[in-house]
DNA sequence: TCAATTATTTCAGTATTTTAAACAATAATA
DNA sequence: TATTATTGTTTAAAATACTGAAATAATTGA
C-alpha cells in the first residue's frame, strides 16, 4: 500500500507556505509598508515643494482634518503613536500649522484646531489619497473586498498584539 | 413615483464603506501595527529582563538569522529599514551581538554574523513568532489562506506605493 | 479641604537622520 | 598600464526627533 503524501502541497513552486512563513513575510511588510507610507507622503510634500513638514506631521494635520481636538486626544485616537504629543505639536504651532488655546470649561485642556495653513496641508494629503484610491479603482488592484478582508486580518493582528502586551506599563 | 436609494446600503449600522474609508482604514492600521511590533518585541525583551538592546536592533538580529551578510544587503534584502546602517550596526558590534571581519574575496565589503550573544536574540525572536502563531492557529484566528491573502494585497500596495515614489533619490 | 485623578508641559538624556567627506578596493576604459 | 569611475563602507559633526520621568496645574470626589 502507497502512501500519497499531502505534506508538501505544490504551490507553484518555491518555499512550502506555512502559517509560520507567512506570518514571518506578514511582519516584513508591516515594517516596510510603514516606511513606505512615510516615503509616499514625503515625497509628495517635496513634489510640491513643501519642505518644512515631516511626514509625520504631515499625517497627524491629515488625521485632526476639520476636528476640534485635545492634546490627549492626538494619542487616545490614535492620531499620533510617539510618546510625547508636546514635541511635534510644538513644532506644528510654530510653524503656523495649528492653532491651540485653552478649554474655557475645563481649564487643564488645550483645544488644537488647524490654520488655514494647516487645512492646505491636509487637502494635499487628503487629494493624495483620493488619486491613490482612483488609480487603485481604475487598475482594478484591489476590490473594496479585498480592503475589507485586509482591514479584517489586521484587526485581528491589532488585537491579538494588543492582548499580549502586559499591562506592566 | 418613488425612487428607491441605492446610495446607503445598510451594512450593519455605521459608515458606508467605500474604497477611500477602506484605503484610509488601512493607512492607519499600517501605522499602528507597526508600533505595535516593535512593543511586543520589547516586551518580550523586557520580560526576559535584556535591556540592553532595542526593537529594531533585535528584528534585525532576527532577520540576519544564521546567514552571513555584508552592510550593503541589510539594506538592499530589507533587514533593516532605516536610513544609517553602521549607526545600528556599530551598536550591535559594541554590544556583542554581531561579529564582523573583511571578506578576502572583494577586500572591500565588510561581513556580518551573529555572535552566540546574537544568536540567543534571535532565538528569542524566533520563539517568540512560533507562540504567536500557534496561539493564532490554535484559536483559529488566522487561517493560511487569510495570510495568503493578506500577503497578496500587502504585495500590491508596497508595489504600487514603489513605483508611485518619484526615482529623484 | 485634601487626596486622587486627569491633562499637559518640561527637561535631560538618548537615539536617529542627514550630510559630507574620506577611504580603499574593484571595474571599466582609453 | 594608467586613469577614471564606481562600489562598499566608515566616520564625524550637526540637526533633528524621541523617550520617560518628573513637574505643574486644574478638576473631581470624598
Amino acid at each position: 500500500m502507497t502512501v500519497i503524501a499531502e505534506e508538501k502541497p505544490t504551490t507553484g513552486e518555491s518555499t512550502p507556505q506555512t502559517l509560520i512563513t507567512q506570518y514571518l513575510s506578514t511582519l516584513s511588510y508591516i515594517e516596510r509598508l510603514h516606511r513606505l507610507l512615510l516615503d509616499v507622503v514625503k515625497d509628495e510634500f517635496e513634489r510640491v515643494r513643501i519642505l518644512d513638514i515631516t511626514s509625520v506631521q504631515a499625517l497627524l494635520l491629515f488625521n485632526i482634518g476639520d476636528k476640534e481636538v485635545t492634546v490627549g486626544e492626538l494619542k487616545s485616537r490614535g492620531y499620533y503613536q510617539g510618546s510625547n504629543v508636546s514635541y511635534n505639536l510644538k513644532k506644528l504651532v510654530e510653524s503656523g500649522y495649528i492653532k491651540s488655546e485653552r478649554c474655557s470649561v475645563d481649564r487643564r485642556t488645550v483645544r488644537l484646531k488647524l490654520t488655514d495653513e494647516g487645512c492646505k496641508i491636509h487637502q494635499i494629503v487628503s487629494d493624495l489619497w483620493q488619486r491613490h484610491v482612483d488609480t487603485i479603482d481604475d487598475n482594478d488592484l484591489m476590490s473594496l473586498g479585498d480592503f475589507e478582508r485586509l482591514g479584517q486580518s489586521m484587526h485581528t493582528l491589532e488585537r491579538y498584539w494588543t492582548d499580549n502586551i502586559r499591562y506592566i506599563y
